[in-house]
DNA sequence: CATCAATAGATGTTTCTACATTAAATGTAT
DNA sequence: ATACATTTAATGTAGAAACATCTATTGATG
């Protein structure tokens, strides 16, 4: 369905405005889609996006602060949601010893695991993207990078 | 920047993954940038979203059920956020007369007073997307609609 | 019209988010 | 070395979101 219908809007005051209302609206059909398939994990979308960073680290441990850099919401409370993979038995959780303040996270085997198990689901909906090309998809990324650019512009 | 240089992944298992992540994170970066707007007036971006529905009535009253239809987020519990723009003295609520269940919505001249103030903002925001053509914006949020399609399907 | 399901919206509760603050460790400059 | 700023992570708190439940009204069916 086109974004017009979607949410009943039949005029937009540019295509600059059409498109920043369909990037908030498809992100929100996509997260709740990812949703449906977290959630009888007992896992959030934040949770999940930090185990797929641990795992990236290849058993390599990771501070906190780099986590959070590595995180596509930057203002989440990453030690709050370390804590919550932590209590599931997701993360481990060690002090650094060469900066004190800081701290180690590594994925478990049970972290691991889980996501063993959810690849398949989020793969499944990343696939229905087929609808559109290959190139269509690297096009759209290029153009998103480029409308984040002027970040400190303004 | 890049999606890569931005969260510090150098590759992703398809073009498709990348699209997926650079939409989220894309929309975090563009929610964030309205936030920092709307703070100031003390309205959050889904007040705002309700508002602006409001005013597109253009003095006629509204039922909350079909508020939902026209939001982004369809999931976010629209009575609630009607009560923050009641106490503000945004919007008014009288009961429906041909449906005693349903609740008629209406904008007051004190939020249509706040769009105004907010509209350059938002507008300016939305020019930034200048950096792209707006045949390219046309065609992102094209494909961005047919991303979503096959919605039922799977 | 009596019953039962469906709809509209409000509300209760738990969890999460956003923001500020705190505490400890480290870096920097005099 | 001392003083002060910065960094790192944890925590306190208010408000918002997510989800289920409840009440009132309407619709639909026997």
């Amino acid at each position: 369905m086109s974004i017009e219908t979607d949410i009943k809007q039949k005029k937009f005051r540019s295509p600059f405005q059409k498109l920043a209302l369909n990037l908030v609206y498809t992100t929100k059909w996509l997260e709740y889609k990812q949703l449906e398939s977290f959630k009888e994990h007992d896992i959030t979308p934040q949770q999940y996006n930090v185990l797929r960073i641990l795992r990236g680290q290849q058993g390599n441990p990771i501070k906190v602060s780099d986590i959070t850099e590595r995180m596509l919401d930057k203002s989440s409370n990453t030690s709050r949601l370390v804590d919550k993979l932590l209590a599931k038995n997701l993360a481990k959780r060690t002090s650094c010893e060469s900066d004190r303040r800081a701290v180690d996270v590594v994925i478990t085997e049970e972290g691991l695991e889980l996501l063993k198990v959810l690849d398949p689901f989020i793969e499944d909906w990343e696939n229905r993207f087929n609808i559109i090309s290959e190139e269509e998809a690297e096009q759209i990324s290029a153009l998103l990078d480029k409308l984040r650019e002027n970040e400190n512009q303004a």
